[in-house]
DNA sequence: GCCGTTTTCGGCCCGACTGTTTTCAGTCG
């Protein structure tokens, strides 16, 4: 099991790295040794005291002799002398700003030394009172690019993003589940219908009344617990240690489970709709349950279920409930069988260590087949134009399919499929050559420059090349951190239509790129999607449930995903959009 | 600080871009 001690290790070295950074002059590449460090202690599965007892440390890419000694100091002591001696060289809360696009280290360290500045508070006022636009080397433009890169940063402070929203949800319902008290412990919400980020956690819990005052002092008590907002008889608000986020806890009867956890979810539009159709039929929803206008006699609310069935309606996923037609169907009864992780039998983006992957096609294969049921893995490396991610040219692309075929001999299986995530030039055609891109199994195409262009002409030009299966990431997005590039998407569904090319629903947290409204104009459009993690770490394979998520929000069945199909059926779409090329 | 089928020392990603300068520093990916 993974520990703090991984995540405090992790935390650490980033610090370290950033002020290495900070310090600049002669530090550059130990500021990259301890960041590298930080990613592969960030991204293990086991606990980092494993192996110390392996002896197995030095192993690890990127630990060598002097942090591996860090490692063992902070688990034998808990500290690490040299990063509290090194914390005295740079105030914290301004190495904490490298994170937001726009401040660099030696921009903040300039700031730092020439306007006695040294809190975030304090660069933000000689941001806005025009002091930092003064200093040699800055200006106008640099400066608003500054508050820019704030504003965007203050966007992801507002709102979790759903992966981490629901570790921190989803464990703090365990906790609650195990209570002996506790009957049944949902999350609710935004959260629990899977919205990409989410504003606070909520969590309702059934139990006697009885034991309530009980639940809620354990909630209050816990140790994420930083601070207590609210504490009633029937809920109670905290702010949680970790992310700063609010947490709010709702208890109510067991027989009012249904119509409280119906009611908690939403949408509040999904909400108003229903009970304006219930009204009609002269049937009264509320949190207690369901009752008869008539008589206000409570009919129903033990489940959520007997909740929509009462008006005679059909109960829906809580992805679906936007009100964007989804009690029209119910009402039809045609609610559609959504897609769900165990239609998935193969993943079709992921890097290996011959671009900027952690691990080799080996260590990959075998951890896949290990822990999920797939069929099929497509190993997609970058190309030579993705330079920063170590990217392949012509010649290590033939070499890697001859790997590829030599580790599923050895594995006695085809399991693992050849691939690349090939790179859109500004011109739109590839940084490959057709003749490579034939000999692989799966080809998807991305955009990783000129993001502050409209890309449409460039992926439609994709689209055309004959050897693209897939457009990767086709917004370019990474929440919080980067805008979409512009790009006409509609266009480019209505290309990807005429060319048979998939689109991506790229499941990486900060990506979630198609999102659910595209996913969802894409599916109306009979566009055939795949749900890619681009794992870079074996960690990452698990976003593939977040990628199930979107397309459920966009109501996709396992039809309108292509990795749910065998890889022979993969193989028999492929061939269509041959077949539209030799017709143009 | 890490790393090695060119190396145990001398590299480490490096070019594009931006905004600021007027030849380049800083940032980004």
């Amino acid at each position: 099991m993974k520990s703090e001690a991984n995540k405090e290790l992790s935390r650490i070295f980033k610090e370290m790295s950033a002020i290495y950074q900070y310090i600049g002059v002669g530090e550059r590449f130990r500021a990259l040794a301890y960041g590298k460090a930080s990613k592969v202690i960030g991204s293990l599965a086991e606990d980092i005291s494993t192996y110390i007892e392996n002896d197995s440390l030095k192993d690890l890419p990127g630990i060598g002799e002097g942090i591996s000694g860090l490692i063992k100091e902070y688990i034998r002591t808990g500290k690490i002398r040299k990063y509290e001696s090194l914390k005295k060289n740079a105030p914290h809360e301004l190495i904490e700003m490298m994170e937001i696009k726009g401040f660099g280290p030696q921009s903040l360290k300039r700031i730092h030394n020439e306007l006695k500045v040294s809190t975030k508070a304090e660069l933000i006022k000689a941001l806005q009172e025009g002091k930092i636009e003064k200093l040699k080397g800055f200006g106008k433009k640099k400066t608003e690019g500054m508050l820019r890169g704030l504003k965007l940063h203050k966007t992801i402070e507002d709102r979790m993003l759903l992966w981490d929203a629901l570790d921190v949800g989803e464990k703090l319902v365990e906790r609650l589940k195990q209570l002996p008290e506790v009957k049944q412990a949902e999350l609710c919400g935004s959260l629990r219908r899977r919205k990409e980020t989410v504003g606070d956690i909520d969590i309702l819990v059934s139990s006697e009344e009885k034991y309530r005052r009980k639940i809620i002092d354990y909630f209050t008590n816990s140790s994420v617990a930083k601070q207590i907002l609210a504490k009633g008889d029937t809920k109670a608000s905290i702010i949680l240690k970790d992310s700063g986020r609010q947490a709010d806890l709702r208890i109510v009867n067991e027989n009012e489970w249904g119509s409280a956890l119906q009611y908690f979810t939403g949408s509040k539009e999904h909400n108003i709709h229903l009970r304006t159709i219930a009204k009609e039929k002269g049937y009264k929803i509320s949190e207690y349950g369901i009752f008869l206008i008539k008589n206000d006699k409570r009919i129903a609310g033990k489940t959520e279920e007997e909740i929509y069935r009462t008006i005679g309606f059909q109960i829906m996923p809580p992805e679906m409930r936007e009100d964007k037609g989804e009690i029209e169907l119910a009402s039809k009864n045609k609610i559609p069988k959504l897609v769900s992780l165990k239609d998935i039998k193969g993943d079709l983006q992921m890097h290996s260590v011959w671009s900027d992957g952690l691990h080799s096609i080996e260590a990959i294969a075998e951890y896949v087949k290990k822990n999920f049921s797939y069929e099929y893995i497509v190993i997609t490396d970058h190309s030579k134009s993705s330079r920063i991610a170590n990217g392949m040219d012509e010649k290590q692309i033939l070499k890697q399919i001859r790997a590829i075929e030599e580790a599923n001999k050895k594995m006695g299986h085809d399991f693992v499929k050849t691939g690349i995530e090939v790179d859109i030039l500004g011109d739109g055609s590839l940084d490959i050559s057709d003749e490579i891109l034939a000999q692989l199994d799966w080809v998807t195409a991305s955009i990783h420059s000129g993001f502050k262009h409209d890309n449409t002409d460039r992926i439609i030009r994709a689209c055309e090349n004959p050897y693209v299966n897939c457009i990767g990431h086709p917004t370019g997005r990474l929440i919080g951190s980067r805008e979409p590039y512009k790009v006409d998407v509609e266009k480019i569904i209505e290309v990807a239509k005429e060319t048979n090319t998939a689109l991506e629903i790229n499941a990486q947290p900060e990506r979630m790129d198609l999102n659910d409204e595209q996913a969802m104009l894409a599916r109306k459009n009979g566009i055939k999607l795949v749900i890619s993690t681009d794992s870079h770490t074996l960690e990452n394979f698990s976003f593939m449930k977040l990628g199930i998520f979107i397309a459920r929000r966009a109501w996709c069945t396992p039809a309108d995903i292509l990795n749910t199909m065998k890889w022979s059926e993969i193989e028999k779409w492929k061939r269509k959009k041959h077949k539209v090329e030799h017709v143009v």
